[in-house]
DNA sequence: GACACCTTTGACGCGTTCTTGACGGCCGAT
DNA sequence: ATCGGCCGTCAAGAACGCGTCAAAGGTGTC
């Protein structure tokens, strides 16, 4: 999830985003001062910031250096001031961005897109670890006690669909009508087949499975 | 040198911008419309690109896109248009920043500035390590044991995405979509081509590529 | 107009994966 | 205790996907 740091001291216009970009996804923390900002800003790490202009107790450059210090995330300024000199001086100090109130909320959005993008596809993935085994959903990558494991495409499959449903038991229909397509209802001995499969590699005791669970005349479980 | 490439139909703008970009120091290089300015850029491979909306051939989106395949620098784009539908779109489609015109010199200056010191200093010279080879994706350069090695246009494409998921799968789909384009789904055997030219060309033993992975069924892997 | 280079297309052999069928064990129901 | 259903396992043939070679378009250059 993606950190923001909203910074505003009027309350109403911090609520609005706040609102707006938990709506779309965005992990949000606030603060009304310069001083709030700079405290927030060592806590949470944010990976963006938007910043109102015209706090009371600091500059705004002041903010922006203080945050530049030490952290590289991307600043979208926010201000009531129009005036040329003022967004150099504020782009200058390191902002990234400079947008005037009032503004859209959707080519906010949109420009915090844009800001996140760059610095976003970095590192993070999600991994979800089985015991001895870490399973990267998005790169598609499974290691067992470090070295890697290959799954057949079938196997990744079938494996994607308990693992997006952590502890909760798919029938066997779904789990036939996900990986091999809605014509299949009554195929069990594929589900068989590949959980085995699964198993062999995965499991430390295949014949003793603890995560990957067959709930007998009802389907399989994935328990984390 | 800092090279930026402007991209305007309107001689003056275009000129107004080369002079002030010259004189603070940048190296500018100009186009007129858009099929000049894709090819302008994989000629010099700017750093970022200054580009005007509303072109003669093609469309705005169009041609970010068409940058966006090639290169990751900054793009600034310029419009008269101040609707926020148009700047969302343009943001979505990749681009960096959007002025409306008429815009203060200043101010655009300025935003230069801020999209040229995020890639500056962060991502310099991206070069990538494969074994005994070295890519360098900015300045389209690959060296093998230290002799130039050519590759051809779509080559570098695929290769750049592959490059650009360390480690991560790439699917099928995803790599035709990202180098043929929205409409190739099933033209497998485009990739099969190319992974082999690649291979050939960059693997020490193209029979057994050690950075170059197939993951059969599913897609390709870059393992640095 | 000839040439070189790149892209697109077709075909073949081979290894892997998928599909299919059959068998035995465990468990609850009769 | 016996039976039937369900699951795990094993072992085939069939089907698919990949790497490779070869050659036909296509485009720009000299």
């Amino acid at each position: 999830m993606i950190k923001v740091l909203v910074v505003d001291d009027e309350p109403q216009i911090a609520r609005a985003l706040r609102i707006n970009l938990s709506a779309h996804g965005y992990e949000v923390t606030t603060a009304a001062d310069g001083a709030q900002a700079l405290r927030a800003a060592a806590a949470v790490v944010p990976d963006l910031v938007v910043l109102d202009l015209g706090l009371p107790d600091m500059d705004g450059s002041e903010v922006i250096e203080g945050l530049r210090g030490w952290s590289k995330a991307p600043i979208l300024v926010l201000s009531g001031r129009a005036a040329s000199a003022e967004k150099i001086a504020a782009l200058d100090a390191g902002a990234d961005d400079y947008v005037t109130k009032p503004f859209d909320i959707g080519e906010l959005l949109a420009r915090v897109r844009a800001a996140t993008r760059r610095s976003g596809p970095g590192s993070d993935s999600p991994v979800t670890a089985i015991g001895p085994v870490t399973v990267d959903l998005a790169a598609r990558e499974v290691r067992k006690d470090g070295d890697e494991v290959r799954l057949t495409p079938t196997e990744w499959q079938l494996l994607e669909v308990l693992l997006r449903n952590p502890g909760k038991l798919v029938s066997q229909r779904e789990l036939l009508h996900r990986v091999w397509g809605p014509n299949y209802d009554r195929e069990t001995n594929y589900l068989r087949q590949y959980m085995a499969q699964l198993r062999r590699k995965l499991e430390a005791d295949p014949a003793r499975p603890v995560h990957l669970l067959t709930e007998p005349g009802m389907g399989y479980r994935f328990r984390p």
